[in-house]
RNA sequence: AGGCACGUAGCUCAGGGGCUAGAGCGCCGCCUUGACACGGCGGAGGUCGGCGGUUCAAAUCCGCUCGUGCCUACCA
């Protein structure tokens, strides 16, 4: 640096700038655009192969949903890790920072559904050369346009690489020090690979398996989802009282229920096993009112006695007790609803349906077939209000009114309606059996913070149901199976056929399994390929290994997994953590990396979530375009990890500000022409102290994910350490000669290599944050001096800069310097004249121990003041740190 | 219902047993000095949500409480 060339060379020449040279101003849009394509030429984020695993630090990039829509919460999060990236790349760590781009799945198909007016519809044939536009408003009236399997995918591929093109320009816009050369798509071959490859190993080591069971439902989506991707939603419903028989008596009760539509797939009734009020019925079956069906009557733990009339209807399925009823007690399946929401034809007195009644059954069911649930409810109620509905006849089988209550119900996140739970053959890993393995990974990784741990642990811990791999949709990664048809045509289901390693990726509606001919599709004694695709996901969870490139190159693998860090945010720790933890502890029992930074949201400034339908979503380009990357950025690394933050645009302001503020400072200092010489003077050497004491508690920060703390130190320190203070104390006499005075050149080329430290020091704290300004600013003269053509492989400062300097003598130095001249500031400010008057004469009043202080300092202070003539006295009244000024005398305005 | 986080100046946030509780914005007054008016100097502004406890000492630790947000559970 600087100041050791001085030591080397004394007397040389330092290299100085000349402002005239430099822009007025900081163009932002400008320095973005040309550093950019700097950066990306000299390759300076790229990861080195070669170099050995403990000099490498991996990032597992989260892979941002591109059909999405871009807003500041993107700038937010991406910026977070990417200043954790740069501390790192400055220590000298061999940075793997990859980008992905998640876009197989639900998201991308509801895009492209909605952006051409499309839908899928395996059963169409494939259309070569479909050419699809935009429809206009009146065409969006008409039906959605039916599209083949392949047409559809190919169109999706089409739209998602335009949308990767608008967060690619925005990464690079923002800065993110990302290695393109590890680009990856989840969609693409390799990523699908991957995740067959994944299926293939828990295939074989029995973690998966399929069974035909109850699964949660999306009737519009028409697939199954898992656990990870339904949320309660609290709605209005109400409690319908309805009358139910005892078989071979004239006894009756009442149950309550919200869904008197599933009546019809009524398979028991269960009470709590010690209510006095139910006991005399357990064993005895119960007769539905309208469909006159036997079920037997239960007794059950389960059953709240408080809740509704403490004895309810177990229905084929109105919910996750049900299912549990119905495994437990053996209860015969009713299925009601079909996949598409509304009420199958049945048929009563039918092998499953008895009744003791079927005529009036099938007429009241009727009235309900072909409708969707709510309908059905509707018209039910109806029914049950009719007189003679009741078992036996009399009267109505609806007691009373219902009752109005709020209640939460499941919903698929991205879903309008209930869940329902449907009998489905499905994929499942097994998840429930391996919780303890699951938390303790949890526990061996380190989060940041650390309370963001517990929403792991929580999730962990309450999981209910193994993870259901299979999803009926279009655009994602095939399941890799087969399934043999028998010689009537009928597949085995049990007996899948997994693809081989070395035929992944495969897709088996077009492929063909090992020992049979293309030509057994569908034919007796042949094959049929499994429809389904994964959950997103099982492939998104695989990102660390996706890098690492597991199962295909073990050498790369050992370098890059696990990862060092794991950035994300904290709405899909139950997701994407989960999953990806979950993944790494099935596949190596190992974590998959070592440590997670969790973010906060972005909130509007009323603190309410951004979201598209609530229409308060901010779009970060324009106020990049306002304030500039390193202001998005300042803005992004204020916040601390975790927590929420409500999005203001002040913040924005002040980061443009500090731009600009250190763009000038840097003209100025570099603009300062001395020679060579060591840090000598005691004022120099005071501020040395104070920037090495600032290094010491940003590097620790950093180390410590407190990136927030140390930009705020670092800030602090620019502005009220060096900027208002130092370099209006040391211009003076760095000037001086170069202004001619030849006997000041050690003087001078002191305060010069001070300044020149001090820049140099604090454009590398800020680096991580602000890359495009410090940047800039370092290409004017460190990059040639130093030897490090950019500040982001500059080493991080630290001991190196410091230990040619000597300790100052007196530790007070600088806080007194400080506080000289704050005084005499205050007393500018008071007098209202501007603060380069010149002041012919003043008494400066302080205790004792800051007046001998004062003394090491003196010169610089009055320098910097323009004091002429200054005598102290001593006044034992004043604190320590404060001085007054007296009698100050101003030369008149010049 | 359980858990986690948060509550500090008008606003957005730092601080986390002991300096006179801080910053920026906003507000008031002033200043064009050879880096910067996209700047600088000075000032006003807070019983640190409330109550109680531990302690020589609490914004900070503990308990209770109120408020806000989120996570998990609750679906008859």
């Amino acid at each position: 640096m600087a100041e050791a060339d001085g030591a080397k060379n004394p007397g040389g020449r330092v290299l100085a700038i000349d402002p005239n040279t430099i822009a007025k101003h900081f163009d932002s849009a400008e320095v973005e655009a040309r550093l950019d394509l700097a950066w990306q030429a000299s390759g300076i984020h790229r990861w080195d192969p070669v170099r050995p695993r403990d000099e490498t630090f991996v990032v597992d990039t989260p892979p941002p949903t591109a059909s999405g829509s871009l807003h500041v919460g993107h700038v937010f999060s991406y910026t977070q890790a990417d200043v954790m990236v740069r501390f790192q790349r400055m220590r000298g760590m061999n940075i793997f920072y990859p980008m992905g781009w998640d876009d197989n799945g639900l998201p991308t198909e509801r895009r492209v559904q909605n952006y051409y007016h499309v839908r899928c519809d395996p059963e169409v044939p494939y259309e070569a050369d479909l050419q699809l536009e935009v429809p206009s408003a009146k065409q969006r009236k008409k039906p959605a346009r039916l599209l083949s399997r392949p047409n559809f995918v190919e169109v999706c591929y089409t739209l998602i690489n335009e949308d990767e093109e608008h967060f690619r320009a925005l990464w690079r816009r923002l800065g993110l020090s990302v290695d393109w050369s590890q680009e990856y798509q989840t969609i693409n071959d390799h990523c699908r690979r991957i995740a067959q490859l994944s299926f293939r190993d828990l295939f074989e080591r029995d973690l998966v398996y399929s069974v035909e069971a109850p699964t949660m439902w999306d009737v519009d989506f028409q697939t199954a989802v898992a656990q990870a991707e339904a949320e309660d939603r609290v709605l209005p419903g109400a409690y319908h009282s309805i009358g139910f028989g005892v078989e071979g008596s004239d006894e009756g009760f009442v149950i309550a229920t919200t869904r008197p539509e599933l009546l019809p797939a009524c398979v028991g009734v269960t009470a709590h096993p010690d209510d006095e009020r139910y006991r005399g019925l357990f064993g005895k079956r119960a007769i539905t009112p309208l469909f006159g069906v036997p079920v037997p009557i239960f007794a059950s733990e389960h059953v709240d006695p408080e809740k509704g009339t403490g004895v309810l209807m177990v229905c084929t399925f109105g919910d996750a007790t049900d299912v549990q009823w119905w495994r437990e007690e053996g209860l015969a399946l009713r299925q009601l609803v079909g996949r598409n929401g509304r009420l199958v034809p049945i048929e009563f007195g039918s092998e499953g349906f008895e009744s003791q009644r079927p005529d009036a059954a099938n007429a009241a069911y009727a009235e309900l077939a072909g409708k969707n649930v709510k309908q059905a409810r509707a018209r039910i109620v109806e029914l049950l209000r009719e007189p003679g509905s009741a078992v036996g006849g009399a009267g109505a089988a609806l007691e009373g009114e219902p009752e109005p209550i709020e209640h939460p119900v499941k919903f698929f996140e991205k879903g309008d309606r209930p869940l329902e739970y449907l009998p489905t053959r499905q994929w499942f890993a097994r998840l429930l059996d391996r919780k303890e393995q699951l938390l303790a990974k949890g526990e061996e990784v380190v989060w940041h913070p650390a309370f963001m741990q517990a929403r792991f642990r929580d999730w962990t811990e309450n999981l209910n149901l193994d993870w259901c791999l299979s999803r009926q949709r279009y655009f994602g990664v095939p399941i890799p199976v087969w399934y043999p048809l028998n010689a009537s045509g009928e597949p085995d289901l049990d007996a899948a056929i997994v693809a081989e390693r070395e035929q992944l990726p495969v897709d088996p509606t077009v492929d063909v399994p090992t020992g049979y001919e293309a030509g057994q599709r569908g034919q007796p004694g042949g094959f049929k390929a499994d429809p389904d695709i994964f959950d997103t996901w099982f492939t998104s969870s695989m990102t660390p290994q996706i890098s690492s490139h597991w199962g295909t190159d073990p050498e790369r693998h050992a370098r890059l997994f696990p990862a060092d860090v794991r950035p994300q945010g904290h709405d899909i720790i139950r997701t994407w953590a989960f999953y990806t933890i979950a993944k790494a502890a099935l596949h190596e029992d190992s974590v998959p990396w070592k440590n997670a930074m969790i973010s906060g949201w972005i909130l509007d400034p009323d603190r309410k979530k951004m979201s598209k339908s609530k229409g308060n979503v901010m779009t970060p380009l324009p106020l990049l375009e306002q304030y500039s990357a390193d202001a998005g950025r300042y803005w992004a690394a204020s916040a601390r990890l975790g927590s929420d933050t409500a999005f203001d645009e002040k913040i924005w302001k002040i980061g443009k500000r500090l731009v600009t503020k250190i763009f000038n400072a840097g003209k100025f200092v570099l603009a300062q022409e001395a020679e060579h010489h060591p840090i000598s003077a005691e004022l120099d050497r005071a501020f040395v102290a104070k920037l090495a004491t600032l290094v010491e508690g940003c590097t620790h920060d950093f180390e410590s994910y407190h990136y927030a703390r140390a930009l705020q130190q670092t800030e602090s320190f620019f502005w009220s350490h060096f900027t208002d203070t130092y370099l209006e104390l040391a211009k003076v006499r760095a000037r001086r000669f170069a202004d001619g005075d030849a006997s000041a050149a050690v003087e001078s080329g002191s305060a010069v290599a001070s300044l020149r430290l001090g820049l140099s020091v604090l454009l590398r704290l800020f680096a991580p944050v602000l890359p495009y300004v410090t940047e800039e600013v370092w290409s004017w003269a460190f990059a040639k001096e130093g030897g490090h053509a950019s500040i982001h492989v500059a080493p991080w400062p630290g001991e190196a800069d410091f230990s040619t300097v000597a300790a100052p003598a007196s530790k007070r130095s600088f806080e007194v310097a400080l506080a000289a001249h704050a005084a005499i500031n205050k007393a500018k400010a008071e007098a209202e004249v501007s603060m380069g008057r010149e002041v012919l004469s003043l008494v400066l009043a302080g205790n004792a121990d800051d007046l001998a202080a004062f003394e090491a300092v003196r010169s610089d202070v009055l320098a910097g003041t323009r004091v002429h003539e200054c005598a102290t006295t001593v006044d034992a009244g004043l604190e320590a740190g404060h001085f007054a000024v007296r009698d100050a005398a101003f030369a008149p305005r010049p």
